[in-house]
DNA sequence: CTCCAGGTCCATA
DNA sequence: TATGGACATGGA
């Protein structure tokens, strides 16, 4: 068999999610193909490429190429992916009579944060991101899957996974530069893989950590700030309280959000933000979900 | 042309 | 401890 059902939780929407995941036609590590998405895995037992649709009750995985035995482990991936272990409820609890949230809940229900299971790619793509438009950062990240990531082909498509700490460290600085990336961006990218390559960081060592002492490892990398740490948090580790709050994004949404013609201050972003405790990277996507 | 993008580091005081 | 400038490129 090479299907896979997922039952729905509460407070799930796959059309949702899916709008996010077709925010940007340059991304390079998934497809959305009308209402599903594909995607391939680099597996043990090798490349597998699967779709996923999903109707008001159920998600359903299709394994289009690669060792059927490997579905179980795309079923996991997906769980993780969409964020569907997640209860829901107390989010929505909280969040209904907020005063920047409450429309937002209503209007987004069933949106899960997409998460980034890959340690090594959530951190590399806030080194990426840093300090230019979004548009600029996909296409960087497009050159370098291409250059360095592993590739499926199928059905006339080419389906890319983000590279390995060891590929990324095969490359030259130069070869990134000529990428266009940065200097820094490319020294950064070859020190953070220096460090996951041989094992001086590691996703499971991390999860390991209470949450502040695990942002506060990931600061001392070189190249990640507080932005990013808190990013990589939210998106790759599903630490809810993770709150990139200096991101530029959040002020814009915020600011649209308010009718304001600036953006928040840090000060002000705190007290708007004084509900959310322990939801602030569900409240953060949401926010950047209202900027599509 | 100028300013700003899903920031971070480093030099200077 | 705090602030200013550099970084690469592209879109508004």
């Amino acid at each position: 068999m090479n299907r896979l059902a997922i039952a729905i939780p509460p407070h799930f929407d796959f059309a949702q999610c899916l709008r996010f995941l077709d925010r940007n036609a340059e991304e390079s590590l998934h497809r959305v193909e009308g209402a599903r998405f594909l995607k391939m895995l680099p597996l043990h037992s090798g490349p597998a490429l699967f779709a996923v649709q999903g109707d008001d009750s159920v998600l359903e995985v299709e394994l289009l190429a690669g060792d059927p035995a490997a579905l179980p482990a795309i079923g996991d991936y997906v769980r993780e992916m969409l964020d569907l272990e997640r209860d829901m409820l107390p989010f929505y609890e909280k969040m209904k009579s907020d005063a920047v949230m409450g429309s937002l809940v209503h209007r987004f229900d069933g949106l899960r944060i997409i998460r980034l299971p890959d340690l090594f790619e959530a951190l590399s793509w806030t080194i990426i991101g840093q300090q230019i438009n979004l548009a600029f950062a996909y296409r960087l990240k497009a050159r370098l899957v291409e250059r360095c990531g592993t590739v499926l082909e199928h059905d006339g498509q080419s389906y890319h996974a983000f590279p390995t700490p060891e590929a990324v460290l095969g490359l030259d600085a130069q070869v990134l530069r000529d990428m266009q990336f940065s200097r820094q961006k490319a020294d950064y990218l070859l020190s953070l893989a220096e460090t996951m390559g041989s094992g001086k960081l590691s996703r499971s060592a991390l999860e390991a950590l209470p949450f502040a002492a695990s942002r506060a490892r990931l600061i001392a990398l070189r190249g990640i700030g507080p932005w990013s740490a808190d990013y990589v948090l939210m998106k790759c580790l599903g630490a809810t309280e993770a709150f990139p709050i200096a991101d530029v994004g959040l002020h814009n949404a915020l600011r649209i959000q308010l009718g304001m013609d600036r953006k928040p201050t840090p000060a002000e972003i705190r007290s708007l933000a004084a509900g959310w405790r322990g939801w602030e990277a569900y409240c953060t996507f949401f926010l950047w979900q209202s900027l599509l």
